[in-house]
DNA sequence: ACCTACTAGTGGCCAGACCACCAGTGACCT
DNA sequence: AGGTCACTGGTGGTCTGGCCACTAGTAGGT
């Protein structure tokens, strides 16, 4: 046993986490077994499960009966979704939430105009046009999040970005919802962040 | 077996759910223990062992050996270390890091300027005499920590307060220096804040 | 009245079993 | 040679039963 006694699956989920790292396993990549892992940890299976459930629920990893366990992308992380189906209706903590993720967007979008490249223009007025030529809305309602997202991305900050993806997938969970931006908004966010005026840009996003 | 051949653990999470609402548990409250609730719902104790510990991952419940499994109040919820150990530690470069940490105190700092208290104020000038009393300097740097802990508490916001102790507490372990704040500092923040200027009131962390 | 030892109940952990499922393989038939 | 199909090994999904360590309450002794 440890030397503080810790609870083995607390231990398994930190020994996972070097395996991951040691391996430089990325996203879609396959785990050991688990009871391959149970051997390299020296613990029984089920403790190996009892931590992989916990990722699984966190939408951390994907577990397939008769494949395996593999890592998924954060973009399919569902932290905060998790955590508010059981606090429920917590004015509280919905505000924080809320708050927070507005200030994410915001600094991302101050961040991201001045790193805005040719590139980055073209990528999303490609996404622009794919959004107006479709009339599917489950379409639309994808591009637009897409749009979003590269947006966001643009500021070079991964944790940003990535806080951004947890905090989102909240809201798109909520019963109001309903975080995506029409056809005319991202046009504007876009004449916005050519302008590098992140201000303007941000007035889209708050106006909801 | 239910219409969707849904996986076990998750139909015990909502069963769970529904066991404590209709029994109208608060936090603190007693589960039932886990062979009882394995025959409330009908499965293995395995299975809602796995299900408890995706729980007890967030910190939504304890489980205490010996005594049972208690429901834990909102204020001790694991969101943003369970949040942080998995995104923090892989691939956020200190940069990230930095600014990240940056842009909630700047937050934190103009959220809780319009939010500070008399007995905020009067807190944070005690704290101020306790720093100029003390010579001893592993006493001020945890006074300084304090103090910052204080005014970035004023927010309003757990999740934003939660955040900035994740990214201090990571920062402190990198090898660059660790931001503390010295008496100066300290009592120019302070009065800046009485003045309800963030903007200066950021300037003390920005120069360092 | 106080201490002690016992007991029942709890979570912690494990080994093993069986099932359902999937992918690859090889034999078989055309 | 090409295509089909049953088989097989490996995987996660689940349950059972067991043993351990720990806690709190209790019955018994002093």
């Amino acid at each position: 046993m440890s030397i503080a006694s810790e609870k083995v699956y607390v231990e398994i989920l930190r020994k996972l986490k070097t395996i991951i790292q040691e391996g430089g396993l990325q996203a879609g990549d396959k785990l050991p077994s688990e009871r391959v892992l149970a051997h390299l940890v020296q613990a029984g299976r089920s403790s190996v499960r009892e931590a992989l459930r916990s990722l699984e629920l966190l939408g951390l990893i994907e577990t397939k009966r008769g494949e395996g366990t593999f890592i998924r992308p954060p973009s399919q992380h569902r932290l905060v979704e998790v955590l508010a189906s059981f606090v429920l209706h917590d004015d509280a903590t919905v505000k924080d939430l809320l708050q927070t993720r507005a200030m994410v967007i915001k600094e991302c979008l101050s961040l991201g105009a001045y790193r805005m490249t040719r590139e980055d223009e073209q990528a999303l007025t490609n996404l622009l046009t794919s959004m107006k030529a479709t009339e599917d809305t489950v379409l639309r309602s994808t591009l637009s999040l897409q749009f979003q997202e590269s947006v966001i991305g643009m500021c070079g900050n991964q944790l940003l970005y990535r806080l951004w993806v947890e905090l989102t997938s909240y809201e798109a969970s909520l019963p109001i919802g309903s975080a995506f931006l029409d056809y005319d908004e991202c046009m504007q966010l876009l004449q916005h962040l050519k302008n590098k005026d992140s201000d303007e840009a941000w007035r889209i996003f708050s106006r909801t």
